[in-house]
DNA sequence: TAGATTAATAGGAATTATTACTATTTATAA
DNA sequence: TTATAAATAGTAATAATTCCTATTAATCTA
């Protein structure tokens, strides 16, 4: 793969906020570096970058959502703030637990915990 | 609300399958009973069935799953038959842990463990 | 250092899942 | 039985994302 200024601006984006931002955030913070950037670009690059485990990619209902952190973890998703917040969560005995009573191999968890978190109450 | 013919058959198709049936493949079953059903017809039925508790909605990505199952529950997805498996597993005791730890409110766990179930191993 | 090569881009069209709109139909209450 | 308004069919609109293609630019080579 070859450098592109484009790409490198949008992993630095990605890399400078912890608000597990849309494509279409980033296309707008990207904007204001390189004013004529096209969002198929951003997209694309997202795409590159989390297949070379550069960030990572969170489902977040009918949008993707992207993240710097690709340790594995977890989210609390606030309903009131939509904001998502990062936690560690344990999942190793999960897994083990799932392999042996399901005989199923397990790749990945994917744990969203939706609430209202401690800014609202 | 009142009765309605098609909105009754969409349940009962939801009802008899464990397929986790997204709104286009409810859509075709119905048409064999409806023929002159429209899409409109069946996401917004299934969003009222959703709304009363009758149907559960799961996320898959970038399509809704619909599940007649409305206990909570969790999912193994399988990455090679893209099938999804109900299971239960304790979600108790991470609720209790991530409202003392975090402050916050939990209103649900979503829990989806992707891996290979044990018909392709 | 100047082409030659081809990966990456910009800009727009296409696609997919879903919701919104509206004239018509239909369940049901009086 | 008719009046009412909720529900529908059919279609247009929207949102998120991917695809397409002529052009641009990173890098390799002579």
């Amino acid at each position: 793969m070859r450098y592109s200024h484009q790409r490198e601006t949008i992993k630095n984006i990605v890399y400078n906020t912890n608000s597990h931002p849309t494509a279409e955030w980033v296309f707008g913070k990207t904007k204001k570096i390189i004013p004529n950037i096209s969002l198929g670009t951003v997209y694309r690059n997202l795409k590159v970058l989390a297949e070379t485990g550069q960030v990572n990619i969170i489902n977040d209902r009918s949008v993707a959502r992207y993240d710097w952190n690709t340790d594995s973890h977890n989210h609390l998703k606030c309903k009131v703030c939509d904001s998502l917040i990062d936690v560690q969560l344990v999942n190793d005995e999960l897994i083990s637990k799932v392999e042996k009573k399901f005989k199923f191999d397990v790749d990945d968890v994917e744990i969203t915990i939706i609430g209202t978190c401690s800014k609202h109450t």
